[in-house]
DNA sequence: TATGAATGAGTTTTCATTCAT
DNA sequence: GATGAATGAAAACTCATTCAT
């Protein structure tokens, strides 16, 4: 049921969004009760369930904005630099740096992928990342500097190198990101060339 | 409060870790209560207790036995291979396969870092697995096979593309081992040789 | 966390003391379940939680509540009688007459005493008691009306014949309250003269 | 089903009975399981149920040996002291010693009190000592020694102190025992002379 | 006699969700 | 829009007792 929200409902339900996003990747999602978010924010348990029908529903959706944001700032990055690795470069580095500012989100999405309901989700947009992907390595594999490898299978390696770092580096340690960013690009662009 | 177990005793235990490991992969953890797991093996809710303090315990003894398992299958690969590359590869090869032959293992791996009370003591796993990676790197390096780049990072980056592709080909698809094995050995080794 | 109550919250949180106390007092704190309790009122599990953290907490509540009635019943008892040993009778008059109206109470503290968890709360409020008592002691020391022995030696003397003549004959029999009264007060006020 | 011991046998069961009283006492009744027990001495769990048919049963029988001794103690204490004055005197006396030697006897005997499952077995022993005391109160009578009262009642006002003063000074304090009982003493004669 | 294994009803507590006001 | 109250199924865990060996 679609709900059509005044100005004050929209920042209501952001804040909800913020709140619960903050408390879902500090103390786990199971852990974390609707009633818990509404406490934190002060009100009453009745206005979290004005604004999304399930905890389900909530952490779907701020799984997709996570998303969305991800990849609103990866194209930004990429903008339209002609060459392929050089695409592939920037989205690494971008995807570093979002990582960077949000350590939280990277801790939902690791736990959406252990739990079914919300992993189909992920699923979607991870098909969308890792077509964004392919493309560049396919251009690459035309222009010769790639190696032909199966495209998908090499995109699958670039991201495995890129999360694992983020999560090592970023999240575990809190290392500059830059160099973080460093290491992974020099690792891929190496394993890519083949 | 270490239990004396008789023969018997042993084999229950086993029994209900296995019984376990399998409906926490297959339902995930939250959805899986002790009761589906006593249940399912039909014995009375106290045979749980009686070998378990409690259900985080287990899940950790899980955790454990599989980083045991795992790290046996690795060397017993490695054995005495003289060259560093080669030993890597090889570690490469036998993880794929035990992940194709743990699957359960692996989902609950990937899990356990979800929550912080399981965390932990993956990574004092993880310390062991990276620490013996490295220390195959570090050869590499002084042999000149592999760039000179800080061994740890080189580590987690290998660790990446293996577990991402492990995740993607193996558990998502059901893909052929060896195919997987052979391009991550391939991005992987060309990623280090830099 | 406390809670803000409405009108009607308070009257049920009420509800549920006064339940809880009336169970507790006749089948026993721990033969007396939760849910005996929200049945015997019926009313939902959760409502038990709603306004009590636990059933411990409940139980420490209701004897905070009986000793802080039994202390104002004392007080206005005594009101501002000059003599202390009329004080001193006043108060066991009194407390009689509370231990006669308030049996359930009576069987709660006995109970709090034999359990760690509660026995703390009742010495608080028994020194609270045993200090009035004193007061009233050295009064009637300082005035030659009182044998000059440890003050809170005789209180406590004081405390045990009120307790046990109440327990035995105000609950065990259903003796008129002012006989057994008559009795206690006699006997103290011998016992304290000397 | 009353079992023929061996030597052995009876040593187990005396065994068993000062372990459980020991925990009973330190921890509470309720709060001591029958693993608890046999934990404690290192046997298995048949043993319990070898010796005693219940867990309650094992704890009236505590209830009666602890009884039975300190009758036995204060009639040896007693003797034949003409005087009932005396008699009544030497009575408190070894009531105090006792409690004070077997403090864990004494919380069991409390806590008894509360339940009515237990309660019933303290009826009976209580008559017992009451009637004791009874006698002596009434001999005092005769003598003139003691004040015209109904004899029950002051045997229960002397019952009533002793137990306060060794609860107060003997279990939560530890004071010395020869002290605590003068003053039960003195405040008891005076109680009873009238 | 003794042991470890097993039972299962029962306990406290949690929590997503709904509802009356 | 918002609140506090209520629901009740379900979870983890306990424990007196029984049983097979």
């Amino acid at each position: 049921m679609e709900r059509r929200l005044t100005q004050r409902g929209r920042a209501r339900r952001t804040e909800l969004m913020t709140c619960a996003a903050r408390l879902f990747s500090d103390q786990g999602f199971h852990s974390t009760s609707v009633s818990d978010i509404v406490n934190t924010l002060g009100v009453g348990k009745g206005v979290f369930y004005w604004y999304f029908p399930s905890k389900d529903d909530l952490f779907i959706e701020i799984l997709r904005g996570a998303h969305r944001d991800l990849r609103r700032r990866q194209q930004a990055a990429i903008g339209d630099a002609p060459d392929p690795l050089v695409r592939i470069e920037l989205g690494i580095r971008a995807t570093m740096q979002w990582f960077h500012e949000h350590r939280s989100s990277f801790t939902l999405i690791q736990f959406a992928r252990t739990d079914d309901r919300f992993s189909e989700v992920l699923h979607q947009n991870q098909e969308v990342a890792i077509g964004d992907a392919v493309r560049h390595i396919k251009d690459g594999i035309v222009a010769g500097e790639i190696a032909d490898q199966v495209p998908e299978v090499l995109a699958e390696a670039v991201v495995g190198v890129t999360e694992r770092l983020a999560r090592t580096y970023l999240l575990e340690r809190d290392d500059p990101v830059t160099e973080v960013a460093d290491a992974a690009v020099a690792f891929c662009l190496n394993g890519l060339r083949g």
